[in-house]
DNA sequence: CCAAAAGTGTTCACCGTACACCCATGA
DNA sequence: TCATGGGTGTACGGTGAACACTTTTGG
């Protein structure tokens, strides 16, 4: 707003803006996600990914982590943009634009998560037994799945559903139920340990009457992204 | 929020949506874009990229081939979007989120693209040598060429540059540029072979006082089709 | 016959994959 | 001592990289 000339506003409707999140998590070696129960219509009843509408002087990641803690209490995650929905008919009570976001849940950090805000109800479904979606989030899903499992051939990102500290057959079953396959132990081992993104802490994890597993720690500090 | 009827709209205010377009081309053996000098304010004076507002009842990608028709006359291009940028303060006017997408231009479809709407001017710039841009427009051409890049690896995205027949030197021309380094002719033309995306169309090439070479067409249906 | 770009094969190092047995612990 | 999951090495085939000369044409 420098000066008279540049106070101009566009003169034509603006759609409304929101922000919605696919969160996944691994819990009882199946994939989940989060959905929300809406309270309000339109789609009250019906289950919906958590999200809502774009406060006027918020950035968008904002919006995206505070609807999420809103309407789930879930708060702290790191959150990467998927893709923007805007068919025009998505929304039946006006012209509603979706940014939409993907975030990670490690296992260990399951606490449960308290319905608030716009949302009746909160709970994990598992990923290959969803209910029918409000709006057009099932294919956000679906769009964030692609993503998820395209990303573990080349980034880091199956280190997002691991505690801080974890076992490499816990870090195996992970990839297993991203995958949807078994894999080789000694292969896994060998190539995790090759890439050298993880180290051992020296101390280890009694899980049961058998052998002790090594525990590990990723060794890189933030989120290793390789560029899609 | 809640309504008898699904007539409600938000109650708030809405920002304002725009689409931006980063479109490619190879030109010289040089990776270039296309920028819009803009005629009004702000930023007039300053090149960007062609984009504009919104339609009310306008598809996201609809809307962006709108845009650069009218500001550039460039049509038929296959847009995929990038990333959705909606920083506070991007623009001065107002609260502006930007759904930006990018296109590739085949070598020979290089018709000098003519300025109109809020274009007061419109060019090619060589990648490497692009004047200062309004907005964050910068940002966005960053991310689009490191997307560009990316997907030379795993995707037949340099096809886009290509017409629709054109030699394995041709090819492998555009491939050196993108990358920004020579290859292996022999290599390179082994690995395109084995893809089996390519086929001879029978014909040849006569490009000078030397032998000619075998032209080939893109054996899949390319998405870029044609430029006005 | 000369200049200039087109076209062609082999070797080698590395990596992903297949595959089976011993180890450490608690009960 | 047994049941259970933890931990280890080798051999093979496929793929990407390095590398130089012959062919075809126009002038």
């Amino acid at each position: 707003m420098r000066s008279p000339s540049q106070t101009f506003s566009y003169p034509y409707p603006h759609p409304a803006v929101t922000t919605d999140v696919v969160v996944f998590t691994v819990r009882n070696n199946r994939l989940a996600i989060l959905l929300v129960k809406r309270a309000n219509m339109p789609f009250a009843g019906s289950w919906a990914l958590p999200g809502g509408f774009l406060d006027i002087d918020e950035d968008l990641d904002a919006c995206a982590a505070r609807e999420l803690e809103e309407e789930t209490g879930i708060a702290g995650l790191y959150l990467e943009q998927l893709y923007t929905f805007g068919a025009t008919h998505r929304d039946p009570r006006e012209r509603v634009i979706s940014v939409t976001y993907y975030a990670l849940v490690p296992q260990d950090a399951l606490t449960a998560p308290r319905a608030a805000s716009d949302a009746s109800d909160v709970d994990w479904f598992d990923f290959d037994a969803l209910p029918p979606l409000a709006f057009d989030h099932a294919a956000i899903v679906q769009m964030a799945h692609r993503r998820l499992v395209a990303k573990l051939d080349y980034s880091t990102i199956a280190f997002g559903f691991m505690p801080k500290t974890f076992t490499l057959s816990e870090l195996q079953c992970v990839y297993e139920t991203l995958l949807n396959q078994p894999l080789d132990k000694r292969n896994f081992r060998k190539r995790i340990l090759a890439q050298d993104l993880i180290e051992e802490t020296g101390r280890q994890r009694r899980n049961g009457k058998h052998r002790p597993a090594r525990e590990y720690r990723a060794r890189f500090a933030k989120r290793v992204e390789i560029i899609k």
